[in-house]
DNA sequence: TTGAAAGCGATACCAG
DNA sequence: CTGGTATCGCTTTCAA
């Protein structure tokens, strides 16, 4: 049978009620009382019933994060940074996956709100007004996604595309195809948003591909009406999917980037090692960044404006040689 | 504020008490009071509080996944396949990163036990009496290690070892190398027991070489020493650290396998990409034999046989062209 | 089969 | 500053 507050409150000799505030508010008992009171604990390595505690204030401690699929390497390193900073606002982390299937998260989301104090949405897949009808219950903010009226924390997409397009123009590629991710997926009409204004502008074509799922499945699947195309370049939705069509590409004898060149996006730990070109997504700073908002909501009661935060991107380059167009 | 039970028993006209019944025990009360406590829960939308529940029941319905680092790739997929089975058996998943910092597991690990109906230790890299002094308070699952009392479930590393030297010995090598991970991993231990034993049954000779940190950079790191072995061949402690060795030996224009070959363990995505010979382990069998044992330890209250599951290994090989050694 | 009532353990209000 | 007490929502005896 576990210590409760009873057991410290008789072996300090006071009330329950001082037991509380000692350990509670340290600065409304006497000290010599809080002083009792804190070694009785330690010594019976005291700590307070949580389902207890939450039942009375309502809180659990917790916050959830919900995401398509720990399998793609992208979100590993957003849901590490989460738990970091997480642990150190003293909140635990309930962790769930929805397995990139739009219709199972509404539910999801609705049970994990039941207990947690607040919820982060990462790359959520379901429908605007699904999301918004989740609203209100538990503070909310989405990650990779901009929809009122949560508090969002995403990429410059557009920037990075504005970005990857000027690399590609720069090389002298004048025909560029876009393998799209899932349409679902609010980053890749963003991405694909930015990417027709940034070749707009340029002068260079723009041949559109997919919708694929993010996986090297996907990309592979994607590469023959790549290479059928005119395009001298392609920039994938993400590094897996660039991965899918470089794998493809190699395993049809066509050149890269010789014959064509591929640019990722994301930049996980795989990109470097096969020097693949890509733009680089902050994602520890996202996560971080995402339980900070988050947190702040959680505190203020009152209705305040949502903050939205954008990070920034950067391409990285591969150390090949260049592409010969 | 939400809807309470006494709610649903006002709407059913009926007592608290009967309202607990129809939901929890339905055979222990009147089809039609049941009936009627049914609809009255479904039109009021009532989801009975955790919090309250947790307090009389003792538990909670989550269970705790703690482990080393999500940054290694091994692990989400682990994660991934815990979540996805406790969610069939209707749990909650609570996760917490250790950044393979062995000092801070026994305190993570009891913090957490505190608000968990059982844990599963991946990895785990605290001393063996550190964590048998955590047994007993809540079940707990070990995965990749194997240690008394817990259950727990490992890869036969032994086995996957003795199938890596041969297959290199196939090939012609002699003289092979083993870059070791860290010191605090069990399954470091075990692997690099297992390759004695292989290659000391088959006249091979092993030069061993670390520990370094099981990462590319770790694997970086100890490439200079294994080029400067007799080594013909290296074997690492996983994927990430042979990543590390052959984009090393890339850099220093050491050929692979020309010069030298590299077989890695684990079978991270990445390690197709990069047609990296490795020892394929089932993750997902991990993760979800790991919940079941767990399970099973929650529900039996009688003391009964630990179970312990050994999971099989088959060695990945390059595609690539034979080594000439 | 059902209802009344006693807690589970911590918090917070209200007197003193 | 401290102690007594109601309360949070649910589960589970115990009678009826």
């Amino acid at each position: 049978m576990p210590v409760t507050i009873k057991d410290v409150a008789r072996l300090a000799g006071v009330s329950q009620s001082s037991v509380c505030r000692a350990l509670a508010h340290p600065d409304q008992v006497r000290p010599e009382t809080r002083e009792r009171v804190e070694r009785a604990a330690r010594d019976l390595d005291y700590h307070p019933n949580r389902a207890a505690r939450s039942l009375i204030t309502g809180r659990t401690g917790t916050i959830g994060v919900i995401l398509p699929d720990l399998g793609n390497p992208f979100f590993p390193d957003v849901v590490k940074s989460i738990q970091t900073r997480a642990r150190r606002a003293e909140h635990a982390v309930l962790f769930s996956d929805t397995d990139e299937d739009p219709t199972v998260e509404a539910p999801v989301i609705a049970a994990m709100a039941r207990q947690v104090d607040g919820l982060l949405l990462c790359s959520p897949r379901a429908a605007d007004e699904e999301l918004r009808a989740l609203a209100g219950r538990k503070p909310m903010v989405v990650l990779n996604r901009r929809i009122t009226p949560f508090p969002s924390v995403t990429a410059d997409n557009a920037d990075g595309m504005r970005q990857a397009a000027a690399h590609l123009h720069a090389l002298g590629h004048r025909r560029v195809a876009y393998v799209a991710g899932p349409r679902a997926s609010w980053s890749n009409r963003d991405r694909l948003r930015g990417l027709r204004a940034a070749t707009a502008t340029r002068d260079m074509t723009l041949i559109e591909i997919g919708n694929v799922t993010p996986t090297v499945d996907g990309g592979a699947a994607a590469a023959d009406l790549v290479a059928a195309s005119p395009a001298t370049a392609v920039l994938a939705y993400n590094d897996l999917i660039a991965l899918g069509l470089r794998q493809r590409f190699q395993a049809r004898g066509i050149d890269v980037p010789g014959r064509i060149s591929i640019v990722g996006f994301d930049d996980i730990l795989v990109a470097a090692l096969v020097d693949l070109t890509t733009v680089a997504i902050a994602r520890e700073q996202i996560g971080r960044v995402g339980v900070e908002l988050l947190l702040a909501e959680m505190s203020n009661k009152a209705d305040k404006p949502r903050k939205t935060t954008e990070t920034q991107l950067r391409v990285r380059a591969s150390t090949g040689p260049p592409p010969l167009v």
